[in-house]
DNA sequence: ACAAATTATTAAAACGTATCAAGCCGCAAA
DNA sequence: TTTGCGGCTTGATACGTTTTAATAATTTGT
């Protein structure tokens, strides 16, 4: 009933299983009819593959793992879409790991990637520890990092270049007039935080202005919530000309909280986020933002880690870092 | 180098392989002693069990295959969260299936899970063929339906009851004085958008008005984009004093579109969503939806489906119907 | 027409684990 | 002492595939 293997293939074929094995993996070693003879008797019996045994014996399998720190966050859902959509096309599959943050869970789905056997893994980390990877390439699981640069050169990574992104932004609002300039943020420790502070603050500096001019309203968590909290601390302390958000989500808040008081986006703040999320073009007032290729992130990532997989030889590691775009909306047209 | 076997840890502990399995896989029936000697022999060794061997030899994977229609979706991404969630904790990996509403795809996917010779799927359906699936079950694994009720007693699924939801928004409307309600919707060869159609009319009809009095607007997409045109229908055709949407993107749409218009929200046009998305509490003005269990749908059809698996005697299958949660906020406070 | 070279196919040996019948050992009952 | 018994452990086998070396079939060159 279940299960029809490669031997009853063979059988109804009049080959032997070493054949079948080969029209599935080396179609072009075996001769026209026989392959044809073989691939009825396939469909005829609606046999597939067992992966497992097939994995087994070749020594890998054809699925990688994907580990996010947050599956519920519109960006990673779109670089998991990207990685989704090439490991499907070459016949991969994809096995979710959510790390929640939590370095435990991490290192949990790094364990259950380990006893799958996947090829490899795609992992945006969520700390700095690189002993942990390196106990799995050890393994000979091939990694490649999403969303974090890598620092050495024997390993793969696309990441986005978030210094450029927050000095486009806070440079865009220099020249809509912004005199006084807020960043609100997430936490410090944040990379993509602190790097685009790290823009901003450039922006300024190559505006002649001083960097430490920066108001800078950082908050403990990047949700909507939060943003509107930034927005009442931003009223009780003196409006800023222009506010940029590490997030749009943020930013969201942040224009909700300054309508609620009576405030005026663009006339009275401009106002940027980052991310562009399908959100910020469907808000009262749409929101200017800076885009990052994130379907592509996952794109490219997947690319380079079954690159590396296909073709240990010839593979030349990258470290791939993509520029952001700036999308302007309602919210800095003034 | 790489690839440590249960052969090496039983040499190393000085046992027998079958006793290294039995630990790893039935602790009570090896003596604490030896158990404590594997223990650390596998530790010491870093041995991870190859899970590839040990699924051909047992039958079935620790792995469980979840389809779902659009990963993009906020709505499936929390319930994407919810099963990995349980999967991870009872030691299954999640293969990750995205069929952007194309039946071939999902058929891919599919064939995929059985190479993988997955323990279960979970699946969003797109469309209603029984068939396919049966050949699936012929294969002895099991499925599970979600957010799609089962129409038959030999099949599990997990759904929200969408008639319900409609009614509830409806009368909520209703309740707030409104005279004449427009429906906003989808293409109505979606079951959840014909299915709270019903239920707004079922409101109507409760209210003592006529069903046929709801001026449906339906649109070929679901986005915020297709809101904001059907907010143009709506202006041309005449205001009504309420608008109840399939969909917390179409109404966040809707929502821009009659602001920009001059229309306020709630005051000259009441607004319901569904979904409740985060973005529905975080828009100019928030707004009132349906809220769904997500979260606890992708749960609960996980514990069905590795209770179907773990206990194929005892296991009652079960239809489970969730029911909405009315969330009031601004766009219906008048 | 015969050897050589090429192409197609086969048989058998792994891959790493789970399982199960059989064996071992020490101890209580006879 | 013998027998029986129960708890632990072992050894051998099978799971379904890939792969390699060897054999058979076919073509080519002379």
């Amino acid at each position: 009933m279940g299960s029809v293997s490669i031997k009853d293939v063979a059988a109804r074929a009049g080959v032997s299983p070493g054949t079948v094995s080969n029209v599935l993996n080396r179609p072009e070693k075996v001769a026209a009819s026989t392959r044809t003879r073989v691939e009825r008797a396939i469909s005829e019996l609606g046999f597939v593959r067992h992966g497992s045994a097939s994995s087994l014996r070749a020594g890998h399998s054809r699925t990688i793992g994907l580990s996010v720190i947050d599956i519920g966050n519109p960006f990673f859902t779109d670089v998991a879409a990207g990685v989704e959509d090439v490991a499907s096309d070459r016949g991969y599959a994809v096995i979710l790991g959510n790390s929640s943050g939590d370095r435990m869970k991490e290192q949990r789905n790094l364990l259950v990637f380990a006893e799958q056997r996947v090829r490899g893994v795609l992992i945006t980390p969520s700390d700095e520890d690189q002993a942990r990877l390196d106990r799995i390439k050890e393994r000979g699981i091939n990694v490649v990092f999403v969303d974090h640069p890598a620092t050495r050169p024997d390993q793969c990574s696309v990441a986005v270049n978030d210094v450029t992104g927050g000095a486009m932004a806070v440079a865009h609002l220099i020249e809509g007039g912004a005199e006084r300039v807020a960043y609100v943020t997430g936490p410090t420790s944040i990379r993509q935080c602190a790097d685009r502070r790290q823009g901003a603050e450039r922006a300024l500096a190559a505006a002649g202005r001083d960097p430490a001019s920066l108001v800078e309203v950082p908050m403990t968590a990047m949700t909507a919530r939060a943003g509107q909290q930034a927005a009442e601390k931003l009223l009780a302390e003196g409006l800023p000309d222009a506010v940029f958000c590490a997030n749009d989500l943020l930013a969201l808040g942040v224009l909700r909280g300054l309508m609620h008081a009576g405030v005026r986006v663009p006339d009275d703040v401009a106002l940027v986020g980052y991310d562009d999320i399908d959100f910020a073009s469907a808000s009262a007032v749409t929101l200017t933002s800076i885009r990052q290729p994130t379907h592509r992130l996952g794109q490219v990532a997947t690319e380079l880690l079954l690159d590396e997989c296909d073709n240990p030889g010839s593979h030349a590691h990258q470290q791939i870092m993509f520029q952001p775009e700036l999308i302007v909306r309602e919210s800095t047209r003034n």
